[in-house]
DNA sequence: TTTCGAGTTAACAGCGAATAAACGTTGCTT
DNA sequence: AAGCAACGTTTATTCGCTGTTAACTCGAAA
């Protein structure tokens, strides 16, 4: 029932902080979709009703009408799967956003990956065609294999426990390779766009890695340091 | 949405220094940019909403109103990417700034060919079109390869170990061959505006330049000096 | 020959990264 | 509700690398 075309999935963002806006527009662009946004939840209610979108991203705290109440009323006359934002990852929050029929939420601070997995998984489930961009369950390199839909990483025929943090930063240089990142695009992509932590925090997240992922931890040939400039993985 | 049109893209740069305005505009200019300047705040706001640059450099201390205000004020109704020139490296200062709704920051002191891959890597997210110099990401000279994804230089089938000055170094002379640049200009380009180091730093460096680079490091045949005027790469 | 610019080498100070450990928070178990 | 375990982040320390400068040498131009 929901609009499915040839053309990539249309995604409505309603969100006020301007610079959040700016990269959410950007990430999901970046990923093949069309982007429409809007700053204020009476906007956000229009342009949904207008445009139809496949999906929406809606901002909880909003001028205008707030996120809930968005949400409430779109759930009136159509099931566009809707992701909320929230501003504290506190368990009511949680609640009274799916209660509004919210598919899913997503605390700040996070990372642009975990959200774009998600979209893409909503999308999925509610059956758009057209995935801009099919990315395969299983990423492989070398005797790593990474599986994203068991969050499992697999080396040389035994499973490597990983953390959550572990797991992701892998996956992005697994999908990244042979390219230096800073720290701070590392810390954009994998943290999130408005984590104001040290950068320092990246450092021991990859000496982690290196003791999972390299043969001799202290002689780094996978993930290599570029002096200055930032971490290489070696595709 | 920003925009976009099929003359170069037109920048505005915002900045009260000015040697460092001059220099600012002189290579963006070089690059194929139209630039509009202005030394204060207040006049910077007035001609970023006269002439709808595509991009905007802004210093964050300026007389009339200072860049966080700027920023904050065209943000309100206009997403032109913005980069902001930082006096102190300090994280709050970074945070500051990207709260603003910057998009992105650049701490002084810093070279010209870093802030010129920024602004390319900016307006190429923006989407402007008719990039002045879509930069490939491998430069080839004879038998160098210079990676600058990779940061990484392959000359005749092995990885030369590069520091990274010496990459920069390398880098800018392999994108301007056949011609004589001075002391001053390189430290300019490389090391950044207000170095203010002796000149004799580039010598130490080219030296360590032509040991990696050069069959005969004593005859050197690509970094050539130009006795009174600098040095010269051989395309 | 004299002078000035460049080559060469080594010493040193400062920075960036590796590492280990402590701390605070969260979520789970009992 | 309290205790516990796991995780993410921060901090301190150590270590090695890099950039810079100074001193000396060499060679070219005047």
């Amino acid at each position: 029932m929901t609009t499915s075309t040839a053309a990539p999935p249309r995604v409505l963002v309603v969100e006020d902080e301007e610079s959040l806006l700016f990269t959410l527009a950007h990430s999901l662009k970046r990923e093949g979709y069309t982007v429409v946004t809007a700053s204020r939840g009476d906007d956000g209610l229009r342009l949904a009703r207008e445009q139809k979108p496949d999906l929406i991203l809606l901002d909880v705290m909003l001028p205008g009408i707030d996120g809930i109440q968005v949400c409430r009323m779109l759930r009136r006359d159509s099931d566009v799967p809707i992701i909320m934002l929230t501003a504290l990852g506190g368990e009511s929050d949680r609640v009274a956003g799916l209660d509004t029929g919210a598919d899913d939420y997503i605390a700040k601070p996070f990372g642009m990956r975990e959200l774009m997995a998600r979209v893409r998984a909503l999308l999925r489930r509610s059956g758009a065609r057209a995935q801009p961009e099919a990315e395969p369950p299983v990423v492989i390199s070398g005797d790593l294999q990474v599986d994203r839909d068991r969050r499992e990483v697999v080396r040389g025929g035994e499973v490597l426990r990983m953390k959550p943090k572990e797991f992701e930063l892998l996956l992005f240089f697994l999908q990244h390779p042979g390219r230096v990142f800073s720290r701070e695009q590392i810390l954009n992509e994998v943290w999130g766009h408005d984590f104001d932590g040290g950068h320092r925090t990246v450092d021991v997240h990859i000496r982690w890695l290196r003791q999972k992922v390299e043969d001799d931890p202290s002689n780094p040939v996978r993930i290599r340091t570029i002096r200055g400039s930032g971490y290489l993985f070696e595709g």
